[in-house]
DNA sequence: CTTGCTTAGACAACCTGGATGTCATTGACA
DNA sequence: TGTCAATGACATCCAGGTTGTCTAAGCAAG
């Protein structure tokens, strides 16, 4: 049986869902509450080398207010630093604490035991084949992870 | 090459958010400006028998508050009617306008012409596979759509 | 050295789309 | 008839973005 478009299209966001759900619930029974997808990709920006909010903001496709934001909620959560430079007073150098790094490591676990999961499920052919397909329909996995209410609102540039 | 987890959520947000961008911005190169996903699932919702405020917010699984604003919104463009049932005088009957089906008809269209191309893209054969073992994965289709924000706030109950 | 451009980051105001809480009305049913 | 459940309206709050304005730092060119 063929499915529609339509259908096809939540098949799609239930896989998503269902996966960042459930990890996301997982990290929370690991004692790492609170955090949320978003908080991940950010680490992961700062991890990856975005010192400072603009440069945040340019990498999760937000505005630099929005990711000082962000920011701040990661401070005050001791997931990052924020020192100041010596040698260029205004500029501010992100890191990612132990602590955060913690968290990064444990949520990648427990979306790998997620996938092998799967793959007990449908067999590693098939989960292979999955991702195959899916990486030529829809090229490498986004870097940007989404802004609120896209479901509603404007939509900006596709991804 | 196997991929992490996490990739793999990835991909498959970025299948959904390719097809659905794409289907709203084909929406409103067709003339239907300001459709949003949302609308689409909120009049299928009426059309399927939702016929008032609380009712569509049980099915859409938001509050009853924010289906009125969306009912709101989809009177005010024409693409539902709210009369009262004469018989019950508190009670409305919500009701998909030709407009409001035309929207409806148009979108699925093209959402199946997207499935079309995807299909010409890796074959139906793996199309058909991938919508196979996504199904035995996640079950069928979610009804419900979404809550913006899920991404950074409080998730609730998992789809 | 000074002038001027670019950029970081702070602050404030605003918008959207939800949630909550309260309330009057209303219909059903014992 | 009295009580109960539920509808829908209204007001308020909240989160997570946005834009706009401002100051200060860095850098380059005259």
């Amino acid at each position: 049986m063929s499915r529609s478009g339509a259908d096809l299209a939540l098949l799609l966001l239930g896989g998503f869902r269902s996966l960042v759900d459930t990890a996301t619930a997982e990290l929370a029974r690991r004692g790492y509450q609170d955090v949320r997808p978003v908080h991940d990709f950010a680490m992961r920006a700062i991890a990856a080398g975005a010192g400072n909010a603009s440069e945040l903001g340019r990498r999760l496709s937000v505005s630099k207010q929005a990711a000082a934001k962000t920011i701040a909620v990661l401070q005050e959560r001791g997931y990052v630093t924020r020192d100041t430079d010596p040698r260029h007073a205004r500029r501010m150098r992100l890191q990612v604490t132990p602590l955060g790094f913690e968290v990064l490591r444990t949520g990648e676990a427990i979306f790998d035991e997620l996938r092998d999961q799967w793959e007990r499920q449908i067999g590693p052919a098939q989960l292979e084949n999955l991702e195959t397909h899916l990486t030529e329909l829809v090229g490498d996995p986004p870097v940007r992870f989404d802004t609120p209410g896209w479901m509603s609102r404007d939509l900006g540039e596709p991804i």
